[in-house]
DNA sequence: GGGTGCGGCGAGAGCGCTCTCACCAGGGTG
DNA sequence: CACCCTGGTGAGAGCGCTCTCGCCGCACCC
């Protein structure tokens, strides 16, 4: 329909400001070392014929992309209905933008996909990867590392400790867990319950650990084992309630769990707070706050950890010692 | 710390393969004309080397990027928190991936955000777009078609009718909503109330539209305007009780809405179904199956939505005559 | 006044690829 | 036997940019 309108190059706009190619990309590169009169002249230039550096050229010569991607591993379906990664997700892209970076955006279905991305990163076209591992087996964040482009990783990965050149940035699930377990002693509770996350994943594991940072190894009964989900939740509550008829309080492993927890607690006939104490994880809002009671849960700042990943990435990862955990914070509403 | 590999270029594998560029190049695109022992040849000579073409000098004569663009107005945080975005994401992302395009996100933050996404477009970093206009008002989606790149919306944006050379997927939201009422009307029920999504938005006012399809204008004191959220749907849900405490069904914008809606009716003691039918819009799946009792709902298949919108713009938008419209089912659980 | 230094600018090479074009067989055709 | 295709291959230009290098003019100093 409409005439292609062929994009200026740099040779068009040094002619228009009557100087050479070098010039002009010297200011369109930040301009130091070119007298301001000239500086001007370039400007104005660029301004009239709309010029807009072509990318391809630009990385064919210095290698660098401005692009990162964002790798997330979805084995199941479940982790990409989760608000979780849209929020991290956004905070990266936030960061990304200000530092004038694209966001590409590798979503791997199945195995077979890994291969597929490992090759597209070792093939050099982004200039490093943020990676969301999300199970313990996962082969794919060994595969990027061998790729050998920079890479940070969201939630601390699986194979632990024995590989320090390891990047990641995580929330302090522990400190959280055990925040949460000491508010409900010192509510008095006893028989403190806890449902589990699905225990292939870190952020599950370290929120456990926390729990029992506090509780000790007392009853093993009190602990079931859960998988994030609403239904694992509903399943791990009965389970419970059947094993510990007398247990006063429950720390959920996330807030969806949580939220079937209260169902089912409400379904039995028991109250909450007053009968049992729950505190969820995640601060959700769109699960937390519309619970009955709303929720108190331990809240972590998804977003900024997003950007933190960003920030990591693009600051350059071999100068930064290693790691950021962020801290969480005790929500209180009604549920405890 | 290691050596970074000096990535082979063409050159390198028709060295080793003692052919020429040209019939390196002709083998790696496809093959064509290239006779079968020296394409055997060239084969190995490629992965031996381990030879990934450079996309950007690639890129840099061909003007294809193979990337597609994902633009993402989100003037609101709430829409990022919506598994509805993610699902699409999900299924752009597939077919992308079926057809060897990367996905480029682009994520605004108010307006500021829109001039420099429009530079981007423009800018021929990418190979078309793909852009969620979630409010009438909107700016982006004009910005972007005078970038002048094959676009394809998700959604009918709101100027609609006026230019129809517009291409977009969406949902049959009217129908949609049409059949959800039928039912109630079928079931029995003659005041059926309607909580509206946010007006600024096509899907709800189709939704609306697809209401008074059945209802007619009979009693407008039924209708009260939400906006998609659970905040908006409580706020409504208490509106319409005060206005009509006769009402004996309604049919909600969205899951999100009917759930709040559904906490309402339990707090003033009103049974669901027997007091009150309820249908949400939808079927997000957290959100549907865990409310009490589980919701009747309409659904949508966003994933196929995505990947629809993928396959338009790779296709080639010219050809295309106009947009395409998915059918909506409607899934029968407890709550009508 | 002639060297020396230095900062601003232009010339030109070259990044790795595609694609046109010319070349060169080899096999039909008149 | 000269001619023309036709299909496979190589030579080479050039995509739009960055960056090194060398030149030039202008202080500055002895």
């Amino acid at each position: 329909m409409t005439g292609i309108a062929p994009r200026p190059t740099l040779e068009a706009v040094a002619a228009r400001a009557g100087v050479s190619r070098a010039t002009v990309s010297r200011v369109v590169n930040g301009g130091d070392g070119v007298r301001e009169p000239l500086v001007e002249r370039v400007r104005r230039a660029v301004e009239e014929l709309g010029y807009v550096p072509n990318q391809a050229a630009r990385s064919l010569v210095t290698r660098r992309h401005d692009a990162v991607a964002v790798v997330v591993a979805e084995p199941e379906s479940r982790v990409f209905a989760d608000p979780f990664f849209a929020l991290q997700l956004r905070g990266i892209s936030k960061e990304l933008t200000a530092q004038d970076n694209q966001l590409v955006l590798l979503l791997t279905e199945g195995r077979d996909d890994h291969a597929r991305v490992a090759r597209y990163l070792a093939g050099g076209h982004v200039d490093g990867a943020l990676v969301f591992s999300l199970h313990l087996d996962d082969p794919l964040p060994g595969l990027i590392q061998q790729a050998g482009i920079p890479t940070v990783f969201g939630g601390r990965p699986g194979w632990n400790g024995d590989r320090n050149d390891v990047v990641y940035v995580d929330s302090d699930n522990r400190g959280g867990a055990r925040d949460a377990v000491r508010h409900l002693v010192g509510l008095g509770r006893s028989r403190v319950a806890h449902i589990t996350g699905a225990l292939d994943q870190t952020s599950a594991v370290d929120r456990l650990d926390g729990y029992r940072d506090v509780m000790g190894d007392a009853d093993p009964r009190l602990v079931a084992e859960g998988d994030f989900t609403p239904g694992g939740g509903e399943r791990a509550m009965r389970e419970l309630l059947d094993r510990c008829p007398d247990l006063d309080a429950l720390f959920a492993a996330n807030d969806l769990t949580a939220s079937s927890a209260l169902r089912v607690l409400r379904e039995r006939g028991l109250r909450v707070p007053e009968d049992v104490a729950v505190i969820g994880f995640d601060d959700m809002l769109p699960v937390a706050e519309q619970t009955d009671p709303a929720l108190t849960t331990v809240r972590q700042d998804i977003e900024e950890m997003g950007r933190l990943m960003a920030r990591l990435l693009l600051r350059g990862v071999e100068g930064e010692p290693g790691s950021v955990v962020l801290p969480t914070t005790l929500v209180r509403r009604g549920s405890a």
